[in-house]
DNA sequence: GAGTGGTCTAGACCACTAG
DNA sequence: TAGTGGTCTAGACCACTCG
């Protein structure tokens, strides 16, 4: 029987910062803005303390309370309580009965897709990320890249190829192409971590939403090598294009998981 | 260069009721609903008409009219303006930025990920699905079936296998699991279409959420026969678990799907 | 400064589930 | 029937963007 992704995977996913052990890698914003003083929305930090009190280490389809008797208990509107309540269901933490309540949903079922690097994934994961830098140079878009970022084919772009680990383990093969007009300057950065940290902060790119598509190849005797696995093992190809607040195309990513240790585990919703 | 799932699947994807060209397949409960009288929440009937009047045919990054304004023009709240437009952004229909407006998103990229069977997905993407039963019995949970359905290993299950086609053509096997007591005397129906149809009208079994796995496999001889690819050809397998608005688990199923046919597509958002 | 989206309130009525 | 979540209102203030 196949390893499922779970057991291979996912630790306790530290929501909501009740109890994430902290490693010795840089923080994300998120977690910068929590500690020092907490102006996040109360709706928020509301979804914080129902998570801590009514939810975390609960057996799953526990009630938790009615929402008109935590709006009295965290002193907020009902619309408030909602809020919060919304958020973690969208997080399938819990699920709602109309007329019926609101009850915790098993845990260990991992939440639903995020847009993440390939650092804050394997992260998250409890694992650490790393990676070797195979190709960092400007080069002309081909086609497929022009057509994936609307630029025209042959304008410059920046191309950044990566083996990545999780462990010292090879994980992925992946390849960044960057329209070169975001990027002005960026052969002479010094790329190891997140590539999406990079964008962010050295050039105000701040990734809103990317579109995916995924799908199974056969790896070739040039990758098979690399990521050290059998022969004509199977992988996951996964193409991402990434768009800022503003719809622009940012980046567009070609990876290749390794079947073997990595796998896309979500939940879907009916409408 | 590989045909994206764009070009293979997706057609107008006839949201909210707008223009969707009816086939002469069974209806959803949501299309007929629809149809005869409107009974749907304000903020429901408030989404399809800011989409059919604001964003179906505009080009990307149009503006939307204020909060304010569609307040108005809608006789409704500020709140439920901002319910229906809440779903718009979470289908990636329009992005918003504070201070700036509503714009809409490039048509074209698909939605977020619903839980669909595979005869509403491939309706869907506009063909005509249709399915060879090829085991239809009841048996003995095996350990791993056991295990997803939290049942005892060597319970009485249902089990249905089946080649799902797309427009006549091989697309996926599929092997569905379910706990016999949810589906009784199983046996004695006809399954053709949507096995969730099945569930929710025959046995009052309504799926609301599922967690999935997928992960890239190489055929065996068996399956490449069946599915009709070279030997050896990549395929996505795809483990579903899929639970009731209670959080029991109603039915598992394992697919997979041809690689050359058949992608994952998806949007996936910032935190 | 004017206009936008983001948050929040206090209260109301409806639809549904349960004992 | 009592209690739950689902919807909706009218108004307020804040944070942000833009000209």
């Amino acid at each position: 029987m196949q390893v499922t992704a779970e057991e291979l995977f996912l630790g306790k996913s530290g929501l909501y910062g009740s109890d994430r052990p902290m490693d010795d890698q840089t923080f994300s914003d998120d977690e910068d803005r929590r500690d020092q003083e907490d102006t996040r929305p109360k709706y928020m930090k509301i979804r914080d303390a129902i998570y801590r009190k009514y939810i975390a280490g609960r057996p799953s389809n526990s009630v938790i309370p009615p929402e008109r008797k935590l709006a009295e208990e965290f002193k907020a509107s009902r619309v408030t309580i909602r809020k919060a309540i919304g958020k973690l269901e969208a997080d399938n933490v819990v699920y709602k009965v109309q007329g019926g309540g609101t009850y915790t949903v098993e845990p260990g079922i991992v939440k639903s897709l995020k847009l993440t690097s390939f650092s804050e994934d394997i992260r998250a994961r409890g694992m650490v990320p790393s990676s070797r830098v195979l190709l960092h140079e400007r080069a002309q878009a081909d086609r497929e890249a022009s057509w994936r970022l609307k630029v025209s084919p042959g304008a410059d772009v920046y191309i950044l190829r990566r083996l990545r680990l999780a462990d010292g383990e090879p994980m992925c093969l992946e390849e960044v192409t960057v329209p070169l007009e975001y990027v002005p300057d960026i052969e002479k950065q010094n790329i190891t971590g997140s590539f999406y940290d990079v964008l962010q902060h050295k050039y105000g790119l701040l990734p809103v939403w990317a579109d995916q598509v995924v799908s199974p190849v056969v790896l070739e005797p040039g990758d098979v090598k690399l990521l050290q696995v059998a022969p004509y093992s199977p992988a996951l190809k996964i193409v991402r294009v990434t768009f800022d607040a503003k719809g622009r195309r940012i980046e567009t990513t070609t990876s290749l998981y390794r079947g073997d240790k990595y796998m896309l585990h979500y939940a879907v919703k009916r409408d």
